[in-house]
DNA sequence: CTAGAATTTAGAGCGTGCTCGAAGTCAAAC
DNA sequence: GTTTGACTTCGAGCACGCTCTAAATTCTAG
């Protein structure tokens, strides 16, 4: 299939995927007609599926290229492999755990905010984090 | 406090502090010495700090400012201020969710991984995310 | 008083990840 | 055959959030 095809069926723009192909982001070289464009299969979809997922969890360009090279040196590398997506791992479980930590402060001012405007206002002072004891948020 | 003091105790540098200011992440302006070097009291260390926390939830820098304007502006913008935090919050629950949802296919594909070094490493063949039934990961 | 460290400004530079433009080639419908 | 739209490459441009530089000034310790 074309690259706007495989643009569609991927949810990824077309500039994209080739900018995901300059960039190394390949297992195997997406095949050519005569002409020289692109003829997508449903495998190069499946590997642009995992780099789109993998960009979701914040795994930067040039590691998914080194994962893609890794995968398209073939056996004998899968130590190394799984050692990249492990340590990956634990990088997403820290963002989470900030990210939901941080939520907590977010929440807290929401709160304060309703609390605040359904009691009609009241004073403005305020605390950074969690409250110490009293405080209201900005 | 000078500006190092202030980045020492927030953990932000002093460009950063001073590209705040200019970004319009003041909610009040900074004293000045007579001779214009900045001054810090404590709520303004408060005030990099909440900056800092709602950054680590992926708030824009042009929304901070927005709602340092609203806090800026005092009273009566309370439900305006709830709904920019709220807003926020719906994103940084979205966000969450899809963190979690690709941290799956990571687990996944490192359990693939760990199972095939074990077996002393079988088959190459993959799929995309989940396993339709039988399929490795790349 | 003086040396060295810290601070000031305005503006440039950088890393990341796209996104777009230009100029040309190709393909499918008519 | 011709048009229309999709495709090609290459390089530039952009948005974001810092990060740094330069040159001048100010502060602090001895």
């Amino acid at each position: 299939m074309s690259i706007g095809e495989a643009a569609r069926r991927t949810g990824v723009s077309v500039h994209t995927l080739r900018y995901y192909e300059r960039a190394g982001l390949v297992v195997t070289p997406v095949d050519r007609t005569a002409s020289g464009q692109r003829r997508y299969q449903q495998p190069d979809l499946d590997w642009i599926n995992v780099c789109t997922r993998l960009r979701a969890t914040g795994m930067p360009i040039r590691t998914i290229r080194r994962y893609a090279e890794l995968v398209s040196a073939g056996h004998g590398n899968e130590k190394d492999r799984l050692a990249l997506l492990e340590s990956h791992r634990v990088e997403v479980l820290a963002r989470l755990a900030e990210l939901q930590e941080n939520l907590e402060l977010l929440d807290h001012k929401i709160g304060v905010y309703r609390g605040r405007i359904d009691a009609g206002d009241a004073d403005q002072l305020w605390a950074a984090g969690r409250p110490p004891a009293t405080a209201a948020a900005r």
